[in-house]
DNA sequence: CTCATTGCAAATGATTTGCAAGAAA
DNA sequence: TTTCTTGCAAATCATTTGCAATGAG
């Protein structure tokens, strides 16, 4: 069905991904670029977001869901929760709440003053199941 | 420090809320504003999306984290949690797992099928609690 | 050589905003 | 009246894409 492109190691790929898990900030695409161009001047805010479509692809890196508008990308593809500042929008890894267990609704989290949590499950709906799509099959952009 | 502005009831923003409420599929403002037309030919998106913003800031309906660029919302402002489709992007409310229980990692519900889920927790970072801003309370446009 | 990838610029698509006219209270 | 709201159009902002040039394998 789908032939797997031939993917090259180009040195820009190489710098956003080193960056991106330098910083456990979770960073938006556009505030990685800032970084990246430290190391790479001429590289382009583009190829910033198409690399991270590919490390994404690849299974390497998580992308957060957008709130507000700004998407975040997690260096650290596994499954594991997040706080989020509803003041100034940052980011966290929560080490204390881990898939498995309960939800717990605490006051405080790692410094965070918690005031509420979102779930949200995914999967194929019965709808899409019956369309004969493979679950879990996401189209990918082969070029 | 901030007047509340007094709001205005208009038939545009009932009407907004009403579909809203008769819709169980978490709409975006796109598909919202295609309904509402219906009733109210003349009225614009930018309207629907001015509302909606009202009826957040109010407490009467919430907005769901942005996926793929689209920011969905619901009529129910109250804590739950929800299914979405990796396929077709289908959100629904969840009715058997509700905060306040465990986690369960199940393959299958409300006839979805699986393959994952997200928990993020919301708050105040400790930096921002640092600054004297009041938390859970974020800025909203006066108009 | 090949063809995936880049930089750049233009194009999209969602959401926001300025403004003058309209309408709740 | 007062001033919140609307419709419309233009503006913004994040993200994507077309394309010719570049470079990895």
């Amino acid at each position: 069905m789908s032939e797997e492109i031939q993917r090259r190691n180009t040195p820009q790929r190489k710098v956003i991904l080193e960056e991106l898990c330098a910083l456990n900030s979770h960073p938006t695409a556009a505030q990685l670029y800032e970084i990246v161009k430290h190391r790479f001047p001429r590289i382009s805010l583009g190829t910033v977001y198409r690399n991270l479509e590919v490390l994404i692809h690849e299974g390497t890196i998580q992308k957060l869901d957008a709130v507000s508008g700004e998407t975040r990308f997690d260096c650290n593809p596994l499954p594991h929760y997040h706080v989020r500042c509803t003041t100034c929008g940052a980011v966290q890894d929560l080490h204390t709440i881990t898939p498995g267990g309960a939800v717990p609704q605490p006051k405080e989290l790692e410094g965070f003053l918690i005031s509420g949590h979102k779930l949200e499950y995914s999967g194929t709906c019965p709808d899409c199941q019956n369309n004969g799509i493979v679950p879990g099959k996401t189209h990918f952009p082969t070029n």
